[in-house]
DNA sequence: TATATAGTTGAACACATGTTCAACTATATT
DNA sequence: AATATAGTTGAACATGTGTTCAACTATATA
């Protein structure tokens, strides 16, 4: 997770610029490059099959390890994997209660981020 | 693009269930796989810079192929790559005037998922 | 103290994917 | 008709990344 392909910045490019207008005003308008990389790796941790509906379970009900990787029909490994990437980023938190470490959403940005994600397929793709 | 990994869905699981109860509550409340794998796919579209930054350009203007090459420094060749992925999610639509083609947005639905991830961003990471 | 279970971790592996390169199409210009 | 430019495409390549495996820690129980 969390690394740039090389983005060629003193670039040398195949083709004349068609609009340079347009190229000047956009480049003044992008926000600085460490916000975008920021922004990637946030869609990043929602990119993932596994991740997202270990978010999408944890938006239900507070779970520990064990629930998380039966309810997915996966390896304790493979889910404390990943949910060592969304603690990293803030997504979720947990509590130890002897053995067992439950985890929960830190707050409503995942629900809010599942909204709009929603939204977007249910209204140009297939229904409409 | 677009790959699941192995679900492993007749699972074995290496873990006893703690909460069989939460456990059965949240798979009711799951949405089905293929929702949840389209999902995924749409974050994908976010998740990668190259993408990220011509979705945040034609979130300012439309732009020709050249445009976006100039201004992101790189080959016409990744640009369209791209933007291929781009217009089979119906993110992006495009038209050609002469030799040249234009690309802008297809709706609101970007500039709301970007809305939304600087949200989380500038809420709990640097800044306070 | 010995054993069992919940969970974490690092390395290895296999697979996914973004960029490059070369070849190609389409339009415009001479 | 020949040439130049905008853009697309498929294959190859290199890199990124999710899962597995084995070893480990920590807590609880016998």
């Amino acid at each position: 997770m969390f690394n740039n392909r090389n983005m060629n910045s003193d670039s040398l490019c195949d083709c004349g610029v068609i609009h340079e207008d347009v190229v000047n005003r956009v480049r003044k308008a992008m926000p600085d490059n460490e916000s975008l990389y920021n922004l990637a790796n946030l869609y990043k941790l929602f990119a993932d099959n596994t991740r997202l509906k270990i978010l999408w379970a944890l938006s239900c009900e507070t779970m520990c390890v064990c629930d998380l990787a039966v309810l997915l029909g996966m390896t304790k490994s493979a889910i404390s994997h990943q949910l060592k990437s969304l603690r990293l980023c803030n997504f979720v938190k947990y509590e130890k209660t002897g053995k067992v470490v439950y985890y929960s959403l830190t707050d409503e940005h995942v629900r809010n981020i599942f909204k709009i994600g929603f939204e977007h397929i249910y209204t140009d793709t297939e229904i409409q």
